[in-house]
RNA sequence: CGGGGCGUAGCUCAGCCUGGUAGAGUGCCUGCUUUGGGAGCAGGAUGCCGGAGGUUCGAAUCCUCUCGCCCCGACCA
């Protein structure tokens, strides 16, 4: 008997290559800035084609656009599911019934989107998800046996801001990573908010940033321990201030995040770091030289609140002594949609953006100078080719557009590497390989190119 | 939510004050020339002048209302 596919165990397919030559692909750039944009990554992610806007701080993601955010995504994951904490999705619109048991529905205010359904029954357009999540937990977790847990989602959410500006870095729907840690006890929630502490400075070190946690307020979330990880960039919404050796501190290698974790915390958080509504004036003349003044954006927040939800949302455990009470929670919000405008912030030149190598939504951007000419043609087709079976990202521009503008669109969109195929070059088995960042040129044999980008990643 | 500004071609903007048949640059299409950093010449297409109402012989222009977007402040991941 022939066999056939078993229901239910059959897999899909990885995604096949998909159009990654840019006389099919769709990227509108701009030469000229659009008026509505002020800062230098909402203009340029428009002229780079990342995101159009569909209303006041609600944007489409356009393939470059998604495809930055998605890898940003896919390593915030990596970084969370290292520490232990498993992802789960919660819906966007969630019934207002758990705000009203958190307290919450009334002081949320005008920021929430509230809806009504056609039963008149109140909903709203999650702006977080403490309620959402204590209520999984409170359902299901009823022994100490089952802690510590860590649940996270990756997710969109909606805050009607009075007035959204900043392109996505403030927009009112916005892309967020938010995990909610549970234990037992007071000290093992703070274990379980030291991992995230570590894992942070871990996730933003990847995504190509430095990212200085510092003390925070803890806002409408609530709670009495707290940290936000802003990075420096001129554009920052919020003055911040601290010790210059922050910028240079070292983050472990290896993490093992079933040790004990505090030595790494207490080693960050042992210098003066913190943002405006924080400051202690009288720090500025102690630090002296030391003292930095800048302006950040915040990129990651982490709270760590006691029982604020579990207790009147009744989440409870038993304990190994037989007894009930609340469990110890904290939540840890990475905001990715937002990481695509600091990330352009903190990485970009005249020409426009320099994506690091980890978020960059191609590798290497191939140019066939000379498309007609059969020998570039050839070159720069085989190259492409060669990347791509290679496992390189490689978005090859085969448009029959002069040299000039290949070269500034290439810079605008900022992918890390350029590989440049023209007539001449060609004809020596050679092309350039220019770097994004540095700018810096190197001739190379056509036949290295492969091995060179395969290798080094 | 207070204050200010702007909606005219895909984009950047002029025209509005002082009403009289819709403009420029760029982009787009065609042809020729050009071809390693946003080329040149010639030709071409493109607009409910944000929407509704009003005044007027006639409204992009004046008046009223309305919608949208942007900026400063307060707020905020």
């Amino acid at each position: 008997m022939p066999s056939r596919p078993i229901p239910g165990r059959t897999f899909p397919a990885p995604r096949g290559p998909r159009p990654m030559r840019r006389s099919r692909y769709f990227l509108p750039t701009l030469k000229e800035t659009p008026a509505e944009a002020q800062i230098v990554s909402h203009r340029l992610m428009l002229r780079a084609g990342l995101v159009r806007q569909h209303a006041a701080g609600i944007y489409n993601w356009l393939p470059m656009g998604y495809r930055v955010l998605d890898n940003i995504k896919r390593i915030v994951e990596q970084e969370q599911d290292r520490t232990g904490a498993i992802e789960i999705l919660m819906p966007t619109i969630q019934s207002a019934e758990f705000w009203k048991e958190s307290g919450r529905y009334e002081d949320y205010g005008r920021e929430m989107l509230r809806i009504t359904d056609r039963h008149e029954r109140e909903m709203l357009y999650g702006p977080t998800n403490e309620e959402a999540v204590t209520d999984i937990v409170r359902q299901t977790v009823k022994s100490y046996k089952d802690l510590p847990l860590n649940l996270y989602h990756i997710q969109w959410k909606f805050r009607d801001e009075v007035r959204p500006r900043f392109g996505v870095m403030r927009g009112r729907e916005f892309l967020m990573k938010d995990g909610y840690s549970f234990d037992l006890d007071e000290e093992a929630g703070r274990r379980a908010y030291h991992k995230m502490f570590v894992s942070y400075l871990k996730t933003f070190q990847r995504l190509g940033l430095k990212a200085i946690p510092m003390r925070a307020e803890t806002g409408p979330i609530g709670g009495n321990l707290s940290h936000e990880f802003l990075i420096l960039a001129e554009t920052g919404e919020s003055q911040v201030f601290c010790h210059r050796s922050l910028l240079e501190k070292s983050i472990p290698e290896d993490v093992d995040y079933d040790a004990d974790l505090e030595p790494v915390v207490a080693d960050w958080t042992g210098v003066y770091a913190a943002t405006d509504e924080m400051h202690d004036a009288a720090k500025e003349a102690e630090l002296g030289d030391d003292l930095i003044t800048a302006r950040g954006i915040e990129v990651g927040h982490i709270f760590f609140f006691n029982t604020k939800y579990s207790a009147p949302m009744k989440a409870e455990v038993v304990g190994p002594d037989g007894a009930t009470g609340p469990l110890y929670m904290g939540s840890y919000g990475i905001g990715v949609s937002r990481l695509v405008g600091a990330i352009i912030e903190a990485s970009h030149d005249e020409a426009g953006i320099i994506w690091p190598e980890s978020v960059a939504p191609f590798r290497v951007g191939l140019i066939n100078l000379k498309v007609g000419d059969a020998a570039t043609d050839n070159a720069a087709g085989d190259l492409y080719r060669r990347l791509q079976a290679a496992g390189v990202t490689v978005l090859y521009d085969d448009r029959d557009e002069r040299a000039g503008v290949k070269f500034a669109d290439m810079d605008l969109i900022g992918l890390p590497w350029q590989v440049i195929v023209g007539p001449k070059g060609v004809a020596a088995g050679q092309v350039e390989v220019k770097n994004r960042r540095t700018g810096e040129r190197e001739e190379m044999p056509l036949a290295g190119v492969v091995a060179r980008f395969a290798s080094s990643h």
